[in-house]
DNA sequence: TAGCTATATAGCCAAATGGTGATATATGGA
DNA sequence: TCCATATATCACCATTTGGCTATATAGCTA
């Protein structure tokens, strides 16, 4: 789990790589279409693709002869878990939010 | 506001420097404790503390002849704010929730 | 002041990273 | 079948990273 901490992290210590989830975040797209906003070549496109998709931020589909790329969340939610641990360091509120939270009957979580 | 969040990924994409954090959430903490669990050299450990310290997710101190770190939380929540954006991808229930919370009238944020 | 402790810095090295141009591969269409 | 399009992979290069040992610096104590 160490290790996916490590490639998640460093996959989005990129702002090329977090700029292309942002993109994918508006919906599917091909290698072409991310990499357009960037003044850089399609084989370095191809590695920050590969680096995101070996951290499980993203996943690869085929149509036709593209390669279109989606969104994988949970590689998100794996970091957002981490974080969360520290939460109560900057938001001093949390732990009683959380505690009313769980008191609460109004919310589902379907 | 990219370079911090460079800096920030990039500090916690390392397995020490995530150990670091865990141990200064116990609380402030010397060089010499902070090395102490790990095989790596002295040096090797105020490498990855100035790492920490330059994304601004620790400080400095001086205590006599030692420096105390402790954590500093706002980068962590600088981070844990970017990584909010994408929320909605894994958790169904948050647009609701947040709904729901921003008619709450029984928490406060104080 | 001399020496001990805590930590930082310097100089070095190997491996990883991020970029390039050239080329290979896969799919669909003429 | 031949070509165009979309993308991946290869070979290379410069820079960064993470480790080391050796040494410097700062504060305490005798």
């Amino acid at each position: 789990m160490d290790d996916k901490l490590d490639a998640i992290f460093s996959a989005l210590a990129d702002p090329t790589r977090r700029a292309i989830l942002a993109r994918l975040a508006t919906g599917k797209a091909t290698v072409a279409e991310l990499a357009d906003p960037f003044e850089l070549s399609q084989p370095a496109i191809s590695k920050h693709l590969k680096v995101l998709e070996q951290a499980g931020l993203i996943r690869s589909g085929r149509e036709a002869n593209a390669r279109p790329r989606v969104l994988e969340p949970a590689a998100l939610k794996t970091i957002a878990d981490w974080i969360a641990d520290y939460r109560r360091f900057w938001d001093q509120s949390f732990d009683r939010l959380d505690d009313y939270l769980s008191k609460v009957q109004g919310y589902e979580n379907d």
